[in-house]
DNA sequence: AGCACGCCGACT
DNA sequence: GTCGGCGTGCTC
């Protein structure tokens, strides 16, 4: 008897193990580990993932039921992924299905339906209304049968076995086809038979003759290149001359685009010396990490570009993650000039039909390079030669979702597992990185000067403070208002950079200085402008902009803080001439929106662009000489121990982006803190400095890389009941952990309440702990229950990246 | 996650 | 007496 030990589709702590199930004779042979097979759970359908084939089992064999069907004629895991998974549920402490989950695109993700058939016999036997509602046909889906009135009765009549419910497992996404026509006679024949085509039949005789040249083509070209209609091509199928194909095809985002290929450029004696140090470990098959660490415009992706060259030539294949952000057109571009046809693109604006393609181009081996954000880091190659991650210390390679995964520590699993480098790449290496390369536990490689030789810009801070002493009310300072002109004159282009995040717009009451809140999360609205309404950024909550205070019905009630719509309206005051585009969520969540408005600045159809988070990166434009950072210190009050790391590397990231190529840039910083070391060091360019400065912080306060973190969020309706709940884990951990691990709190969550719900948290900081995951899976555990019910939500994050 | 099973209150 | 509430346990 073979056997499948099954991991089914149900997230819970409960069957968070194998079930085991008989494979039915028409499928010995066929079902492997790594496939995904629809299996009976209760009186259901699942999907499920075989993890092991065997020949025995723990349980009563009569107990077994068989496998339905098989969804997977190839396993879509191979036994390195499946290994992973199991280390992603160890290490996040996540479920199994829903680790494996995360390495497979959305598509493939089980849709459930529910039918319900009558049994015809039993016809005469159900209530009339019921029958009515069957009229003509035997089943129904069970998603109609929820809106009408009877679903009691129906219930009924299902226990009374007068019709039965009917399970159906679906994928989400599906395989895109196309239909051919091909000859399905031979030449001979179809000429015979061309001959004694009747002389009115025009029309065939055309398609056929055009299939005689061309032997297959897809339907709707056929159609239109001999004119005829399908009524032509059904005739021909009667006739058994020729016949109808469904093809598997790909949608391809890129497909009516052009690109140029490139040749690898001739590297600079740093490059080449970052290159061969990498080279060395793809030559020998070694398991290295390089940091490499260089200034923006050092030319890191040419190092890529080249040790990927290197890997393919070895017959291997190559990941390239790069932060969804700067997974710009620009970007992708590059990458298709050098490699072609050989690269696969994944990231969040694709379709999920789209991605599901890029997944089985890999899968198939058809590509030999992904270049993707996060999630490409589970790319199912299977001889991998190198894993890339560009921008290392992005904070957006950490899922904040289960799995709660970092993709670099994914990508060093995977680099252990094919004894290949992995390469992380930032000119602002994350502190543990940074500190590991130190160590000498990753290996530095260092490019220190830029590819055109220009130093880097110069930049000037200036302080906000003083502005307003001066009688500049305004959120342009007098010397970046001077800067903008000069260059508006000078034909040059600007970059205008807003630090979005804790500094949307939110309306506050100019008498009694009461601000509107969400009444369902301890967070003030924010205002849009475009529908005159306030929303919650983080439960959707809407409501229109009111005239009069809520609170003391003053009149005087404006938004505050600043908005990208408003710098775009302020700066068209102050500098009227000047085009300006603006680059926000709200202008380009439209799909292609965001390339067509780089488009339209690279061509020179803007002086100056305007944005948010999204503009800081990737960005390379050669007219550009002037970068100004709008409010520097955004970042710097939120509740986050790494608010400084990451001011400091959005900082320098957005000054890389003046003066790329000939034309010199400068850049200015307006900040309300300027003394902060921060700001003041990336004027400077002086990452060793700022990291100095930040590790002695860390130390002094016990933070990583010096200790491990873990965060523990509980959420309850209740407060009291959430606060209790809390007060009972952190004591449970502090049992179960040893006297040098610091449990710290609970405390309430700096939002402390979303979505109508109470959110308290706990912070574990500790250097090593063998019981750890133990005691956490033990809190999982026993509240899985008030879990399913709803009534709290346990979260355990570990090495958290979101402090909320 | 669903769903069955089982035990108590309020209705025909 | 039965219908239906939701607490508890199980699903190979």
């Amino acid at each position: 008897m073979t056997i499948a030990s099954v991991i089914v589709d149900i997230p819970a702590s409960q069957t968070d193990r194998p079930f085991d199930y008989i494979i039915p004779p028409k499928f010995v042979d066929i079902v492997q580990p790594g496939m995904r097979v629809v299996v009976p759970f209760g009186n259901r359908l699942l999907q499920g993932f075989v993890i092991e084939v065997k020949e025995t089992t723990d349980m009563p064999i009569e107990q077994l039921k068989p496998i339905h069907s098989l969804l997977d004629v190839v396993p879509v895991l191979n036994e390195e992924l499946l290994q992973l998974g199991r280390w992603l549920t160890e290490t996040t402490l996540c479920f199994m299905v829903s680790a494996f989950q995360a390495m497979l695109p959305a598509a493939m993700k089980a849709k459930y339906e529910k039918d319900i058939r009558l049994i015809e016999q039993h016809m005469p036997l159900v209530h009339e209304n019921v029958r009515a509602l069957f009229r003509d046909r035997l089943t129904i889906p069970w998603s109609e049968v929820e809106q009408t009135p009877y679903v009691r009765l129906l219930q009924k009549e299902i226990a009374k076995g007068h019709i039965e419910v009917v399970y159906r497992v679906e994928e989400k996404g599906k395989i895109k086809t196309e239909k051919w026509v091909e000859l399905c006679a031979n030449d001979e024949h179809v000429t015979h038979a061309l001959a004694s085509l009747s002389t009115r039949a025009m029309k065939q005789k055309q398609v056929l003759e055009h299939l005689l040249t061309a032997r297959a083509l897809p339907l709707k070209q056929l159609l239109s290149e001999t004119n005829s209609t399908w009524a032509t091509v059904q005739t021909l199928i009667k006739k058994q001359l020729v016949a109808v194909k469904e093809k598997e095809i790909y949608r391809d985002p890129y497909a009516n685009r052009s690109f140029s290929k490139t040749k690898p450029f001739v590297l600079t004696d740093e490059q080449h010396q970052a290159l061969q140090a990498i080279g060395q470990a793809i030559e020998q098959n070694v398991h290295d990490v390089f940091l490499m660490y260089g200034v923006t415009g050092s030319g890191k992706t040419e190092v890529y570009m080249q040790a990927i060259d290197l890997v393919l030539k070895k017959g291997k294949e190559a990941i390239v993650l790069v932060p969804e952000i700067s997974l710009t057109p620009q970007m992708v571009r590059r990458f298709k000039e050098r490699f072609g046809s050989k690269v696969a693109v994944l990231h969040s604006g694709l379709s999920l039909g789209e991605k599901y393609d890029e997944w089985r181009k890999i899968q198939r081996k058809e590509v030999k390079l992904v270049v993707g954000a996060r999630s490409a880091i589970f790319a199912p190659f299977e001889n991998i030669g190198i894993i890339i991650i560009d921008e290392e210390h992005e904070t957006s390679y950490k899922q904040e979702e289960s799995p709660r995964y970092h993709a670099r520590d994914v990508a060093i699993f995977r680099g252990c597992y094919h004894r290949c480098p992995v390469v992380l790449g930032s000119a602002t290496p994350s502190l543990e990185s940074f500190a590991r390369a130190k160590k000498g536990v990753y290996k530095q490689v260092t490019l220190t000067k830029r590819m055109n030789d220009h130093a880097l810009p110069p930049v000037e801070i200036v302080d906000m403070r003083e502005e307003l002493r001066a009688g500049n009310r305004s959120m342009f300072s007098r010397l970046l208002y001077e800067k903008l002109t000069e260059r508006l004159q000078k034909g040059e282009q600007s970059v205008l950079f807003l630090n979005r995040r804790g500094y949307s717009s939110f309306v506050m009451c100019r008498d009694c200085g009461h601000v509107i809140q969400c009444p369902h999360c301890d967070i003030s609205l924010t205002y849009h402008r475009v529908q005159q309404q306030l929303k919650c950024h983080y439960c959707g909550y809407e409501q229109r902009m009111s005239a009069h205070c809520p609170a003391c019905q003053s009149e005087h009630i404006r938004f505050f803080g600043t908005g990208t719509q408003k710098v775009e309206e302020e700066l068209t005051k102050l500098l009227p001439h000047a085009r300006v585009i603006r680059m926000d969520v709200d202008t380009t969540s439209r799909k292609g929106a965001h390339e067509r408005l780089l488009n339209e600045f690279g061509d020179g159809k803007a002086d100056i662009l305007l944005g948010t988070q999204m503009i800081a990166k990737g960005l390379d434009f050669a007219n550009v000489t002037l970068v100004g950072v709008l409010a520097a210190d955004t970042m710097l009050h939120v509740p986050d121990f790494r608010a400084a790391e990451k001011t400091f590397q959005l900082l320098t990231q957005v000054s890389g982006r003046a003066g790329r190529h000939h034309l010199p840039g400068e850049v200015v910083i307006q900040t309300y803190t300027p003394e902060h070391y921060s700001i003041q060091l990336a004027a400077d360019h002086h990452f060793e400095a700022f990291y100095e400065r930040e590790m002695m912080n860390r130390k002094k306060h016990g933070y990583p890389p010096f200790y491990y973190l873990t965060l523990i969020t509980v959420s309850h309706v209740d407060a009291l009941k959430g606060i209790s709940i809390a007060e009972k884990i952190a004591a449970h951990v502090k049992k179960h952990l040893s006297a040098e691990a610091v449990v710290l709190g609970p405390v309430a969550s700096p939002i402390a309440r979303m979505n109508d719900r109470y959110r308290y948290q706990c912070m574990i900081k500790y250097k090593r702990e063998t019981n750890l995951t133990t005691a956490l899976r033990a809190i999982v555990e026993h509240y899985q229950r008030d879990m399913a019910r709803g009534d709290v939500t346990i979260t355990i994050d570990l090495n958290p990246y979101m402090m909320m």
